[in-house]
DNA sequence: TGTTCATATGAATAATTGTTCATATGTTAT
DNA sequence: ATAACATATGAACAATTATTCATATGAACA
């Protein structure tokens, strides 16, 4: 009869590489701080987003120049925005009733750029 | 009456701004280009997958190992290694019947940087 | 004051996705 | 051969999410 396997939740190569998991978890960063990172990267995890971060790293923009330049309505893009305004990648500014967006962190074109590095070479 | 907006799909500001959004539209990368980039931020934008590239930037580590270690079943991890796989952000050896997976990209590391950056500054 | 315009937002819907469960594959050891 | 083990995978389910539609807010202007 074998030794029941989850009384222990490890598989036998656990035992010879505890050492190895042991020293990978002490170098992990927070539970928390790597939940913010996957959030973060949700956000750029979108194609209308990652449009809308492009386009902004040009130029700043109105809500509705943003929709006619992706060819979307004013009310998706709006919806993104918030999206990105919340992870803190955009800012805006009022001028009337025109809002202009723009990029509110120098780490998105790096970011970008490591992902196209990245692509291209694949 | 009024001139219906969805003949032009353009608001009025939009008449004004048309220039920069011509330049903006000139500096777009390729659709496609960017619809890879937001594949591989959003095979970034998941906490176990962030979990596992960060623990195999420590360390070369089996399947089962990382189960352990991220307290997940192997099935759900062994899901996600194929993702990372797919996304060309880890590679595997095996030994035998143990599988041992590493990272297949340098890039990683500063993707994390970066967005770890972002982070810590917000 | 009433109308037009730019933007924001809540609700609904459709589509995507992460995990679990059961099982398949392929290797090692007896 | 058979059993034990490490990993992979398909189907199902629950949860999340992007867009649309209708409407609200608030500014400019006639």
């Amino acid at each position: 009869m074998m030794e029941n396997k989850s009384d222990t939740d490890r598989c036998d190569c656990i035992v010879i590489h505890q050492e190895i998991v042991d020293k990978v978890k002490e170098n992990m960063p927070q539970e928390e701080k790597l939940y913010d990172l996957a959030e973060l990267f949700k956000v750029f995890g979108d194609t209308t987003r990652i449009k809308i971060l492009y386009a902004l790293s040009s130029s700043d923009m109105c809500v509705c120049d943003i929709a006619v330049l992706l060819n979307m309505t004013q009310s998706a893009i709006s919806h993104q925005l918030r999206v990105l305004k919340q992870a803190k990648l955009v800012k805006y500014r009022k001028e009337g009733k025109i809002v202009f967006y723009s990029l509110d962190d120098e780490h998105v074109k790096m970011i970008f750029d490591q992902g196209l590095l990245h692509i291209s070479e694949k």
